[in-house]
RNA sequence: UACUAGAAUCUGUAUU
């Protein structure tokens, strides 16, 4: 027999967050059934992701009336639906809450931290994302050894920085990941704080720096180029009209044994089209059909 | 409580 959780698994994966609600709804309204607390948060966090925070409050409070209580993830799942949609005050508001929380499974955790940092960095108020920043890594200060930063953590502020232009400052963060590590060698920079520099450079038209970033990747334990790596590459060269440059990466995605996905031919398609080889792209959509190929 | 969160948080294409 079907469970709660698995309907709204699938129907999470469909993004279809208005029949999720829809199906809460109906079960609920079965005589004597009570949704727990983790299905309550399960839904907070989907609807937060698809950018529902209203619905989020409302389901939040209507936890709150059948007396489940929010743990860390709830109110994790409630910062981030406002911070996604740009409602800082509200996204601060519940972390201060659960910053003076008594209760000790309210306290926020290093996810809770990233998700704000990142909805800061978002919102462009650096000097905050700064001293929560700062908070995370003081194990004395009010976050108290809880919120250590990981490479998530690291990750935003790497984003942040390529996103305000601050390329330089990026590079020389990964650099220290890379050398010896953060936090006393405890965090290492993973595939994604590499793509994002990658992207950055390339996007800076920093192509040379790109690839060696690309090369750098097998020096780094568990690290190695991915599908978004090559998307990356291959967008570069699509718009500095290097199809063939573009071609070529898209072979080594495949000998590395990569699948291709909707992105990647996206980006490939259109630097065909760019360059005039209409043919191509088609034989690509169509390759793309053949397989029968998802949105990600 | 029973290694017990059900995708809690980071990067890529196109449209703008």
């Amino acid at each position: 027999m079907a469970r709660a959780k698995d309907v709204l698994t699938e129907l999470q994966a469909r993004r279809d967050w208005r029949t999720a609600l829809e199906y809460f709804r109906w079960m609920k309204a079965q005589p004597g059934f009570q949704h727990s607390a983790k299905l309550y948060t399960g839904l907070i966090h989907f609807l937060g992701r698809e950018g529902q925070p209203h619905a989020a409050t409302l389901l939040f409070q209507e936890m709150l009336l059948e007396r489940q209580r929010p743990s860390h993830y709830a109110y994790t799942g409630l910062l981030n639906a406002y911070g996604r949609a740009g409602m800082i005050d509200d996204a601060l508001e519940v972390f201060d809450y659960m910053r003076g929380c008594d209760d000790d499974s309210c306290r926020p955790n290093t996810v809770t931290c990233n998700v704000l940092l990142g909805s800061l960095c978002k919102a462009c108020r650096y000097e905050k994302a700064l001293e929560v920043f700062a908070d995370m890594r003081d194990p004395h200060g009010p976050l108290a050894d809880r919120c250590r930063p990981d490479i998530f953590t690291y990750n935003v502020l790497v984003d942040a920085l390529c996103r305000g232009g601050q390329l330089d400052a990026a590079a020389a963060l990964l650099h220290a990941l890379r050398v010896g590590g953060l936090e006393g060698g405890a965090v290492r920079p993973n595939v994604v704080t590499f793509n994002t520099l990658i992207d950055a450079a390339c996007k800076a038209g920093r192509a040379a720096q790109a690839e060696e970033l690309v090369a750098a990747m097998a020096g780094q334990p568990g690290v190695r180029p991915d599908v978004v790596t090559y998307t990356a590459l291959i967008d570069a060269y699509g718009k500095a009209g290097l199809v063939a440059k573009a071609q070529a990466a898209f072979q080594k995605m495949r000998a590395a044994g990569l699948r291709a996905d909707v992105h990647v031919y996206t980006a490939l398609m259109t630097a065909c089209g760019r360059a005039g080889d209409v043919e191509q792209a088609e034989a690509l959509f169509n390759e793309m059909k053949r397989m029968h190929m998802k949105p990600t």
